[in-house]
DNA sequence: TACCGTAGCCAACGAGCGTTGGCAAACAAC
DNA sequence: GTTGTTTGCCAACGCTCGTTGGCTACGGTA
């Protein structure tokens, strides 16, 4: 459909570049001469192909969760399933740090994460919790416990939370999620 | 000790305001003139008082928790305490929202965080958990927990998060913290 | 070869930032 | 009443930011 343009190789750099910036820096430290530095290009092309600032943000945070179908594995398992693939693909790249990052500090990147969230955690919650109009209230304890453990391993770097294993999180963890999940409501 | 000064009220009125540009904004976007403005004084004050922006933060960031002695209540009982606690603490007033908000975006932020819990946190847990040297991790995974809801609630606002009671938020998070404070170890 | 859209850089703009130094008024000490 | 200290404001500094407009050079097309 789109033709293959000359500047597609530019693009990717700025947008590569633009992610590990906002990832590292958050949205406002994260400059676009920065930026335009880390790609190799002028600060005015990132204008060009990008807008402004704010449009900049907003293709560089397109994030794919990637969640697995829960309805297909044993359903005592899910806890476990998801924290292990949570904490996976947070250590996979930092684009989920950056989108919390910049999320807590700006206004248009928590309205990503909530519409993240909402249209990818959602779906799969609806279909393993009891009583599925409440499944986006326990997505958003799930996500209370995921973004938490991410908040204080990832981004505070709370000591205790980075020696922990993976192992060891999913251990501590996974019940709690697999409890949000299943368990009849308290 | 130290005698009273004529520009104590000053001194103060800075403090608070910049405490809640601080809340509201975030380290970066929290300006020295908005919070002067706000105090009703020149920038230049701020500067003679707290000598740069990291040293008005420094003042502005002092925070107690005002835990209570577990201790001194039923073991069963610690992790909706603990909860109730945090969630009263947290909706009290918006310095710990901007203790958050800014431990995510400022190196600074992320250290007095630290501190904050393992000086405030730590200790509380060392009593009621039954391996004193594994009291650290269940403090930082209580404190995931704790985070990870006043980050879904109170700063991304996930809709789910915010309609939630506060009964019935205590409900669901009591047992999961009373779980990683007194659970045999996974 | 002549042409035209694209890709890229350079230089500059206006604005806002943290920060500084000096000056005027109010107060305190003698 | 004079002197020294504190409190406050004003004006400016150097810097960085996002953003703009114009210029050169390249690549494909006729």
């Amino acid at each position: 459909m789109t033709t293959v343009r000359r500047s597609d190789a530019t693009r990717a750099a700025i947008l590569e570049a633009a992610r590990e910036r906002f990832a590292s820096d958050g949205y406002e430290r994260a400059t676009i001469r920065a930026i335009a530095r880390d790609a190799g290009i002028d600060p005015s092309m990132v204008m060009r192909y990008y807008g402004n600032k704010e449009g900049l943000f907003a293709a560089a945070s397109e994030i794919e969760l990637d969640l697995p179908e829960l309805g297909l594995l044993p359903a005592r398992h899910i806890g476990a399933v998801l924290v292990t693939h949570f904490l996976e693909r947070w250590e996979r790249d930092d684009v989920l740090t950056g989108m919390l990052r910049v999320g807590v500090t700006n206004e248009a990147g928590a309205e990503r994460m909530q519409a993240v969230f909402a249209r990818q955690l959602g779906p799969v919650t609806r279909g393993v919790c009891p009583d599925p109009d409440q499944a986006p209230r326990r997505a958003a304890l799930v996500a209370s416990q995921i973004l938490g453990m991410a908040l204080a391993r990832y981004v505070l770097r709370l000591p205790p939370a980075v020696e922990m294993s993976t192992d060891e999180i999913v251990a501590w963890l996974g019940p709690t999620v697999q409890r949000y999940l299943t368990a009849e409501a308290p």
